[in-house]
DNA sequence: AAGGATGCCAACCGCTGCGGG
DNA sequence: GCCCGCAGCGGTTGGCATCCT
C-alpha cells in the first residue's frame, strides 16, 4: 500500500453528519449532471467524502422521491408480511414500499417491531415457563426462528396499534414537518431552493 | 429541576457479487 | 481465469431527543 497517498487521502475524507453545504452541493450536482459513479460525484463535485458516503446519503435523504416521517399501518402490515417472507432482505422489502429506504425499514424493525417482539417473547417464555420449562424452551426457538410466525404476530400488531399508531395515525402531516426540524432540513426545501 | 435510562435515527463498516480490463 | 474497482446490502454504532424517576 502506498502508506503517502492513504494517510493524505484519509486526512481529506470527511466523515460524520452531514452539513446543509455539502447536501446542497450534492443535490445540485446529481440534479445536474444525474447519477454516475459514485467516487467519481464524490470527486467532481468537491465533496470530500466517499462515494459511498455519498450514495448512502443521497439514497437515504435527498432523493426527492423519499418519503419521510412516519411508517403507516398499511406499510407496517406490509413490513411484517415483507419480513415473514423474505426476511432480513431489506432492500428487497423496501423496493415494495415507494419513498422507503431499506435503512429506515431496517430501523423500524429493529427499534420498535423487534422490541415488540422481544417484549411479546417474554411474555409468551414467562407463560410458557409457569406451563412447562421444557416446553419453554423449544416453544421460544420455534418463535425466534420463526420471527413473527404465530404467537409473534399478534402481540407485535396489537401492540403497535396501540402504541406507535396512535402516534402515527395523529401526527402525520403534522409530524412530517416536525420529523425534519433541528439540524435537519426539510428536503422539499432542497428541491424548492435548486 | 436534574440526572439517568431509553428510544430513535443517521451514518459508518465490512462483506459480497458483478462487470470490465 | 484472475484481478480490481464499484455498487449494493445488512449489521452495528454513536449521538441526539425524549421520557422517567
Amino acid at each position: 500500500m502506498d502508506k503517502r497517498i492513504s494517510s493524505s487521502e484519509e486526512a481529506e475524507v470527511r466523515k460524520g453528519p452531514w452539513t446543509m453545504e455539502e447536501d446542497l452541493i450534492l443535490v445540485n450536482y446529481i440534479s445536474n449532471h444525474g447519477e454516475g459513479v459514485w467516487n467519481n460525484i464524490a470527486r467532481s463535485a468537491g465533496l470530500k467524502r466517499t462515494g459511498k458516503s455519498c450514495r448512502l446519503r443521497w439514497l437515504n435523504y435527498l432523493r426527492p422521491d423519499v418519503r419521510r416521517g412516519n411508517i403507516t399501518q398499511e406499510e407496517q402490515q406490509l413490513i411484517m408480511e415483507l419480513h415473514e417472507r423474505w426476511g432480513n432482505r431489506w432492500s428487497k422489502i423496501a423496493r415494495q414500499l415507494p419513498g422507503r429506504t431499506d435503512n429506515e425499514i431496517k430501523n423500524f424493525w429493529r427499534t420498535r417491531v423487534q422490541k415488540k417482539l422481544k417484549h411479546g417473547e417474554c411474555l409468551m417464555m414467562n407463560n410458557l415457563m409457569l406451563m412447562d420449562d421444557e416446553a419453554s424452551t423449544s416453544a421460544l426457538q420455534v418463535n425466534a426462528a420463526g420471527d413473527v410466525n404465530g404467537g409473534g404476530q399478534p402481540v407485535c400488531n396489537g401492540d403497535m396499534v396501540g402504541g406507535d399508531l396512535q402516534h402515527g395515525d395523529g401526527m402525520t402531516s403534522d409530524d412530517f414537518s416536525t420529523e425534519s426540524n433541528d439540524n435537519f432540513w426539510s428536503v422539499e426545501d432542497f428541491w424548492l431552493l435548486n
